[in-house]
DNA sequence: CATGAATGAGAGTTCATTCAT
DNA sequence: GATGAATGAACTCTCATTCAT
């Protein structure tokens, strides 16, 4: 593929996003990403096959956009405990942002593609975030910052909490409050038992 | 509406189900609905106009036939964890069962439709069940089978865990293991702290 | 199936049939049998899957209207041998017409479709017709008209040159003194050897 | 052209034959031959504008091949009969091939394609072979394995019935008892009357 | 009430053909 | 000469929805 090619996918990668992000995943057709990227029908077939090629494709760009979530803008005497403070900020901000996000769209390919849990894209974000969560929390310890016996199952309550709170804020929406208050509650059980 | 109409109605309605269980929401056309109800294209939109219309009576089913789920087959001693633990292992049992739920078409459902979150019930139902669990939590703090400080806060934690499980399990799948420990995580929240 | 609909469906296959005369099989799409028959695109879908069907359909037709092609308009006291010229004559007829009949399309569809010998409608021509023949030259050695050793080699022979004759005149197209001299060269073997 | 333009224009031809054998001629697109010959789809175009032109092509190459199809591998001694059954063996052994033909594909392009008798390929083919038996009846007849009346009418008789048989043999597949049968017959004809 | 034939819009897909490089 | 990306026309097929019976 020449590097012209190249570019062209990337372009329409990008532009389908926009389609998912507006649509979810089912409803979008071949149609719809070729007028949002204003090509001709057989051209976007010389790239993508079908909608679930393309929603793939957004997905790794997607991962790739991801990966540098954690570990930025975080200044150097940032403590654990403001750093994961930081993060549920950013979960928070996320949850109740307004414009749509990709996260109906996914919930929609992966009703469909139970991809083996192997390579499933959703798990291996949900265990990097536990991972990350952990470490946070065992350096709270350390610091005498958190107290907790059991770090992995706390980053795993939280992440799955936050699981929920995605779900509920795709399908009935939630008060700034509700979030306010989980994320609270999970951040007490780090601090309260001194 | 006469008599038989209602009864038609009815049976439509669980045909339908049946449909929606295994296809999800979206997917769903007329077509697939008359087909299993086994009447005429003409006479199903005699009693619905879509799907959307279809999808909410069979949700009201749903919700009836859901309201008894507590303070089921619950013996006259059972302690409050005892009931606990059943309704968390009646969770577990759903998110693990292989048969398909009708989840998948209600979470469909509801990234389109977010109703006014009034007559949510999606929400109805988390709040019910966070109400009853906190009923429960208060009543082991009685008992002394549990410490707690704030049990709405812990029975709205637990909620939204399982609400978490339940995405997961439908977009990733989840091992029996993964339900045990966060189910152990949440309950250990509750006695261990004595 | 209601009255109207098999006549519906009738009626399609004799618009089809017209199509299939004029261009062939493969070349016919469902959208010219749409248009042919002045019916929704839908429409034809109630009663075709595709054109393989359809020709299938248009094939049966053809087959029943056949069947009485011997045994008609033969008068009482004609000769065996009369019966077996009229036969090619009726033969040379059909190889002449400057109409187009189905012959190319039925030769198309069978390139495609070689059926399982048994229930080949060609196959099933050829041998009654071939049988027929025999009969007739059978007869035509009882009365003295006929002089051969082998009536069904004979008849055989026969038939294998008309389809000779015919896939010549479908691909490049032969003069009627060629037919007729073919003609004569079979009668001749019949008779001349007294 | 250039040297390498002839190499090149043969090397197509010669890769479309072998889609042509394989698909016959209505089905085969130009990109067929473009991903057959690994070229681009613009690089084919320098050299043949459709299908037609390509087999067209093929056609002439085909009849160069088949010019020495005679003569070929016949020892001195050789009788006529000899010669004359070598060719129906010859013919029968293509009548039974199971690998398949450009038969097909000539029969499609010439139902479309009734080129002017004058310079049609399958008259040529035909009307040589004619009259090649022709001349193998008359030698057959001097040296007195042959009795025949009308050696043109023979070989012609011949013919029809390979041309039948063939076209049999592409629609309805039929046994090699069947071909036995006919060249039999047709051998028979010619040395049965002493 | 109930039926199911009929319509037509719209999605998917494939290719012949062109053209800038 | 050669490439292959791009276009747009054409075809297939499916459904929501209507309506005469």
């Amino acid at each position: 593929m020449s590097d012209k090619s190249v570019q062209k996918k990337q372009y329409i990668i990008e532009k389908a996003r926009e389609v998912f992000v507006e649509k979810g995943f089912k409803e979008v057709t071949m149609k719809d990403i070729v007028e949002a990227c204003d090509i001709s029908r057989g051209g976007l077939y010389l790239y993508f096959q079908n909608t679930e090629e393309l929603f793939e494709d957004v997905l790794k760009l997607e991962q790739e956009d991801a990966d540098d979530v954690f570990g930025q803008n975080i200044s150097e005497e940032a403590t654990p405990s403001d750093i994961l403070a930081l993060f549920l900020k950013e979960q928070k901000k996320e949850l109740l942002s307004k414009k749509p996000s990709l996260n109906v769209a996914i919930y929609e390919y992966f009703f469909k593609h139970k991809v083996s849990a192997k390579d499933n894209l959703l798990k291996k974000q949900f265990d990097g975030a536990v991972y990350v969560i952990e470490k946070l929390i065992q350096a709270g310890i350390q610091s005498g910052e958190f107290y907790c016996e059991d770090p992995r199952g706390a980053a795993r309550n939280i992440m799955y909490v936050l699981e929920g709170l995605k779900i509920a804020s795709q399908t009935r929406g939630i008060p700034e409050t509700a979030v306010d208050r989980e994320i609270l509650y999970v951040m007490q059980g780090l601090i309260a038992d001194e």
